[in-house]
DNA sequence: TTGAAAGCGCTAACAT
DNA sequence: ATGTTAGCGCTTTCAA
């Protein structure tokens, strides 16, 4: 008895089978110059020890650990939780596991968290980048692989995989103006927002008016956060106000699900008073009652897209000319608008 | 210029600011013992040269991260994700990060790689056990801290957070009935289910008639995954059916949504044609139209429970006398049911 | 086919 | 207040 400790080193399989830990090793990661006999013996002795791999101490050695980490803003968010899911489907086609930490959007600290240091516990990051901005992203020096996700181009390293924020947020105003509403408040907008998220999609409301010839009105247009929460209050807000509408662009399906709430409550019909669209299409759209109308930016592309650069830079290394994708988007007409009426 | 590789270690810092890795190290961990000018220094040379500290290496020496695990069977479930949330909160305010990974549910094998090999990756595990049966679970032989959430009580040696699955049942369907449901549809249960959550609720179910000295209808019982498009498939195959309901229990919130969607398909109008009980209480219950009955499964309580029982366990070591912890759960009525007539 | 030696980057323990 | 030594558990390299 000289080990106390319950942890089970390669080294204590390596005595248990009477080999050196190097045939042990070559037995875990299946290289082939060991003989069938040995492998036999050192099988035998890890299931006997019950002796786990330290991930630590391979990735410290090999500089990989079969993990690729994905860093979004919330954990909650229904779009980045089925983001999750996808990719975690498709990287575990290629044998690799995803672990998910949150950031927590708008602190940049948080973000440079991540990058910073927890990359290094990772083959491999994907990165929401949410509020950050282009100086900030030239800083990150990283040799590991990193590719971003959502919001417009920006100058980077990176490889980057971008959903179409304006053009989708212009097909929803767009129906919107179609289907008869004239007066559309652009919920969680912030036409201000410059690059962000809300920015381009406050961008696609704003060019679907002009495209139509339509004024907007700053009344209109409520700034929010996320939550369902948040989406309710600010209609609660405007409907207090007495500030008329006719339509609403809801910034996410989130913020959408929180507005019809509201409009239920002050006994406003959807659509027939109020259409409503949303944003992002997450698997609780269709369901809904009335199901909502929103944008699919194009989910099951931009998760291919995403582990395809991501897979090439694990096998070639960083990318020399960083790859810039901008998958499109598409309206999902459901029943919280009206149909085409010409 | 001798090293090629931009990775920067505290070597080149401590040979930047002129001094011993050790210092550097001082510094970094913020320990006292370190004079204020070479403090400066050290900082100084960190940020020029964009210095990280390599986790792997300090976890290999330290044996900490600062990173706590959390494992669920599905990334997307709005529960584990709203759980992941919380918890992510509660860790921060002690210094630590969450990362979340998935095991898949199922498949006993994806849970096992888990808790026998990444486990090592982490300070500590929190893990949301599904499907997992008591041989396996003390099988697991690893000192490292780890609380279990859900499911009955199991034999074991690990901390154990419950959610009071069987009486949340009972009451779900207990309101069912005191509001005038007679035939009433468990949907997504499985009475063969034993100690998994299926078999829990299942159970509560039955309970709740009993009390109430009124038959269940085999018929009535409808297993189904636990996705939107579960709950609505089971509900249409009813319908289809011709099996006549006036009540649904639905295992999960998700299921639920999906149900009443194809209740609304079927012109069913809810809850005065049929009610619908929920569990889980998910942020989307109460936005709803209309709103969700649910059954709280004591969200906050479990997380607050669950941070302590692993902040005490990464102080003092693995418990000796593992806690077993059930948190009661309550009902939250909302529209999905009629309110009492008593 | 197998093993010995070296060292990945860091920190605990012990000098100085 | 700072430095030296040793070694965490693994894998790469090279020798047997």
């Amino acid at each position: 008895m000289k080990k106390t400790s319950t942890v089970v080193t390669m080294a204590d399989v390596a005595r248990s089978a009477g080999v050196s830990t190097m045939t042990v090793s070559n037995v875990i990661n299946g290289r082939p110059r060991v003989g069938a006999e040995t492998r036999e013996r050192v099988l035998a002795a890890i299931a006997e020890l019950g002796y786990q791999v330290n991930l630590a101490a391979r990735h410290l050695r090999a500089g990989r650990t079969g993990v690729v980490g994905l860093a979004v803003p919330e954990l909650e968010r229904p779009y980045f939780a089925q983001l999750a899911g996808r990719l975690a489907d498709r990287f575990e086609a290629h044998g690799l596991r995803i672990v998910v930490e949150r950031t927590g959007a708008s602190r940049q600290g948080e973000l440079d968290a991540v990058v910073f240091s927890r990359l290094r516990m990772y083959d491999g990051l994907i990165l929401s980048v949410v509020d950050l901005d282009p100086a900030e992203l030239t800083q990150m020096r990283t040799d590991a692989p990193v590719v971003m996700i959502g919001e417009r181009a920006l100058p980077s390293k990176f490889d980057h995989v971008m959903m179409d924020n304006i053009d989708g947020a212009r097909q929803a105003t767009a129906h919107l103006l179609a289907t008869g509403s004239r007066r559309i408040v652009l919920l969680g907008g912030d036409p201000d927002g410059g690059a962000s998220m809300t920015g381009l999609r406050a961008e696609g409301y704003s060019l679907a008016h002009a495209d139509a010839g339509i004024e907007t009105d700053p009344d209109l247009v409520v700034r929010s956060s996320f939550r369902f929460e948040d989406g309710y209050d600010a209609i609660r807000s405007l409907l207090d106000r007495k500030i008329g509408f006719d339509g609403v662009f809801a910034l996410t399906d989130v913020v959408a699900i929180g507005a019809i709430r509201a409009l239920a409550d002050a006994k406003l019909r959807v659509p027939d008073d109020v259409q409503v669209v949303g944003f992002d299409d997450v698997d609780e759209a269709r369901f809904l009652v009335p199901s909502l109308t929103s944008i699919n930016p194009g989910h099951d592309e931009m998760a291919d897209a995403i582990c395809e650069l991501l897979i090439r830079q694990l096998k070639d290394g960083p990318t020399d000319e960083p790859e810039e994708l901008v998958v499109p988007a598409h309206l999902v007409e459901r029943q919280t608008t009206r149909p085409h009426t010409n």
